[in-house]
DNA sequence: CTTTATTCCCATGGGAATAATC
DNA sequence: GATTATTCCCATGGGAATAAAG
């Protein structure tokens, strides 16, 4: 390899970038690129990217002697279009380059970032249906398709996706595209699996050279990528429990509004009364809101969860009591009749002439208390009304009883359980974060480590490091499935320093699976790329911002 | 008005539609829409839209009798371009109506649907950037941007949001509808004020004959629209946090048991009520138990929690809604007329007469709906089931007195306060859903009311309606500056009893604010049209499930 | 049959730039 | 100056239809 680095100059001499500046010899502009430098992915693209985000990956030149070259300009310069086989293909862009090597030796450059089937590195074609010509391409830029910057305006989106490459730290420049064809190409569970790759290049014009390609891209549009089916597990402290009821009574025509009150629960985990399955609105990990079904008969039911086919709480499960009575429309009435001053509790039938004695004496109610109550309490009653009772409420009014029925019932219903215990505060607390380590007093390790996500200004404050700091733990309800994967990857990134950050890319591939850190070049020609990471369920919780420093945007995506 | 109805007839000659069927004179036909019938916004459209969003209103028809005329064919026709000032003016769309008279006559319409300057009725023109020339419109219908629909292919968006109008019960026509085209045209704090309105014409080509406007609309595309302003935070995750009160309401005489349910609660935190403190009983980090003290007024208070001199919460408190004991009364008994068949909305006045000759019917009511539903009354045991009182159960017994639970608590928070302030609860309201109605057993309430939203296939069963079904109690934690008013929302709709669907109507001005549901139709022409709330500050909470049912889509949107 | 993992679609939420107001 | 409410943009999440695999 390095034995014909940069072998074809003008003369056709072996001849290296040094003795080519020391010559002033320019003509190494003419040599294809690939003759001059190596193309590495310091950072690879995501092995799995949804078809509507952007993504990035840092590439990095090196001499014939593994030195870096240092990138002065990096600029976008236009979509690539050409025709095979009759077909226009869009796919790739073209970028020129201004490069520095190690002897002062400036090249210009051009570079072409192309998308390739990763078997048959043929290119791959736009097949999606949009209407709009510019986004019928396989590679995209933000700035086409943007209407601040297309008017030249300021755009924060840019200042994130820029079509430019960003030169992070001299010698690395960090690009970012958005792919626009999915690798699959129907809906349904996949058969084939065809996967991308970047292919460098450094001419448009065929793909024979191929200065370098990145490890496999699977792009999608799939949403719930990645999503672990909950796992049934273990039935310790991960697993839904009850604690209790609220209320824990109600009638059998159902729908009472029931609040379950317990641990570890998660969007799409069911609850039955009884056998019967009802549905659920996940308030938090330690409530769920029901609607009881009805029941057939008067009776305390078991209320247990589970999901999927597995069962949780079986051995502890809520208790709800169905208390007998008629359809809901009779039983209004009856609750009218009951607001009735003087009534006796005698509506044991309803029958036609009970009903209109009944309306009668409804509309009585209501003209005295309209005489009674022209508002809701007037001056001067606060004494009553601290009694709980109204004015000349009549105390069979079930206004004077309180209505407060369900003090009753919950106060049964949440008993006993003090030992509040375990898990509890892990799945709150998973933000362990970072905080500690990045606050203002950084730019001293900044030497070790820069910002790779986010623009690079050159300022090294790490404004934008914690987009990668990852450990997203902040588990919102529905999300809570995720929540053992997003915890893990909460892990890997924490406690990350900026000093040790060299083995920390040693323990992590440098897959840009989303805004992560990157370890600054050590100078260490010899740097392993380690393999990546198998690509299915790559951790989704990138953009999660823990810790102080404000992050540039996205702070928080997932909730 | 109804004077010169159906004028324009062939002959010129006043004639009714009935008399045109006697004379089988079919030219009619050609007479302006405008003579024939009336156009109503059943529902309007919602007062303010996200522009990406789809957004939907009802139609209904009368003649000049104020008679519904029912609806035999409703279907998207095309766009509507057309050239004013040598600009092409991409604004609204052309419908094909069958419609049918009261008398058997049948005439085919068309209907076109236009965006209009509220304050100057010209058309809105589409001022957009997008490149995309179907995009190019004011108004969007979802499948001319559907790459499913545009193949023919089933479409699951189309079932939503579908081009052509649904036909509701017979009577009413729902139309989905995308603005694309901003009231602002600018970013930054609005100066102009801009609003837009649906104006229904009978033709393309003039606004000079338009049968109907709807209120204003303000489509914006902000994310952030009426959203509270930033309270001055009180930290972070380790504070003290509510996420949802249950119940959320209560009477003035205090007393309701009410569970708090949050994050981070701890021994001693105490407990306010406005500002009354309250006593506590822990019962998880997640859940405190408290009493609400009596308070002197109907209305919302805010519950907050505190720790010696540390108060927290303070920006996003607990909303505990107080509510007199008469409005409910009044409103049950409404609720119960209402519930009967041929109701005619005429209880704004309950005199006695009135109230007795309801009850007749109410008795009708509950006759036939004990044929219906003879199950919770096993033979023999009627009696005593019949009185809601479990057997043995004492009467002054909160339990036995109904106010059984919440369920009947939160069945009252919607209506019985219109001052239930600012609107917010307000819009959301649109969908007092009925989740109770619609698990199988449900149909034979179909005839009180019918889905506004979603697909409306026939079968009446309610699938759709759970959309709108509000009451999100998913507060995440960094949404949870929206607790309030999500929670709130949350109990509008719980316990909402089938039947009693129709009240609402009444209560809540029929904006489509999201996806909602409307009363069916009660065959009462002189419906009452409330003023819509102000457009400001709507609830973004639309899509919520609750309930029973499975909803068919956006089950949770809030996370 | 059920389960799973895709498709595209819709909806929601958050951020820089923006512009008006305070 | 700070606050606020817009703009468009990006990201994420959820659902019907879909298709394969069990
Ligand atoms: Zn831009
Ligand atoms: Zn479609």
């Amino acid at each position: 390899m390095s034995t014909n680095c940069v072998r074809k100059t003008s003369s056709s001499e072996a001849t290296s970038p040094h003795l080519a500046m020391l010559r002033n010899d320019h003509s190494v502009m003419d040599l294809p690129l690939e003759s001059l430098v190596k193309i590495h992915f310091e950072k690879q693209p995501p092995s799995n990217l949804r078809k509507s985000n952007f993504f990035h990956f840092v590439l990095s030149f090196h001499d014939c002697n593994q030195r870096l070259v240092e990138v002065e300009m990096a600029k976008f310069v236009d979509f690539i279009q050409d025709i095979r086989d009759n077909v226009v293909i869009s796919n790739g862009a073209t970028y020129k380059l201004h490069l520095r090597f190690d002897n002062g030796l400036k090249i210009e450059k051009e570079l072409c970032i192309r998308l390739v089937d990763s078997v048959s590195k043929e290119l791959i074609r736009y097949e999606g249906q949009e209407k709009n010509s510019e986004l019928r391409r396989v590679l995209l830029t933000h700035e086409i398709m943007c209407s601040r910057c297309s008017e030249k305006k300021s755009c924060g989106n840019r200042n994130e996706t820029p079509s430019d490459p960003v030169i992070v730290d001299k010698y690395f420049i960090k690009v970012f595209l958005k792919c626009n064809q999915n690798c699959l190409r129907n809906a349904g569970n996949p058969r084939e699996s065809r996967r991308f790759q970047l292919a460098i290049c450094a001419s448009s014009k065929s793909l024979e050279d191929v200065l370098s390609y990145s490890d496999n891209i699977f792009v999608h549009n799939n949403s719930k990528y990645g999503r672990q089916p909950k796992k049934q597990g273990s039935n310790d402290n991960e697993s839904p429990r009850i604690r209790a009821l609220c209320p824990d009574e109600g009638w059998v025509t159902g729908y009472t509004s029931v609040v379950i009150i317990g641990d570890n629960f998660y969007e799409g985990l069911q609850v039955a009364f009884g056998n019967v399955y009802v549905w659920s609105e996940l308030i938090s990990p330690h409530a769920i809101k029901v609607q009881t079904p009805p029941m057939q008969s008067p009776g305390t039911v078991d209320v247990t969860l589970s999901f999927k086919s597995r069962q949780y709480c079986r051995n502890k499960p809520g208790k709800f009591m169905y208390s007998a009575v008629e359809p809901t429309l009779e039983l209004r009435f009856q609750r009218l009749a009951q607001m009735m001053p003087g009534y006796t509790g005698e509506t044991d039938r309803l029958a036609k002439d009970v009903i209109a004695k009944l309306a009668s004496e409804v509309s009585e109610v209501i003209y005295s208390i309209q005489q009674k109550y022209p508002l809701p309490f007037p001056n001067g009653s606060l004494q009553q009304q601290q009694t709980g009772l109204p004015i000349g409420m009549p105390l069979a009014s079930p206004t004077a009883f309180g209505y407060n029925t369900t003090t009753s019932i919950i106060s049964q219903c949440v008993p006993n359980t003090p030992k509040m215990q375990e898990s509890d505060g892990l799945r709150n607390q998973s933000n362990y974060d970072l905080s500690g380590h990045h606050d203002g007093s950084n730019e001293v390790s900044s030497a070790f480590c820069f910002p790779v996500n986010g623009y690079s200004d050159g300022s090294n404050v790490f404004a934008s490091s914690y987009y990668g700091s990852a450990g997203s733990v902040l588990h919102t309800p529905n999300q809570s499935k995720d929540f053992t994967q997003g915890f893990n990857m909460g892990c890997d990134s924490v406690g990350y320093v900026p000093s040790l950050s060299t083995d920390f890319q040693f323990q992590n591939p440098m897959r840009s699976d989303n805004n992560s850190f990157l370890t600054l070049p050590q100078h260490n020609q010899n740097k392993i790329q380690l393999q990546n990471p198998p690509e299915g369920k790559q951790n989704r919780n990138t953009n999660i911002n823990l810790g102080p420093a404000k992050p540039k945007r996205r702070k928080i995506s997932r909730k």
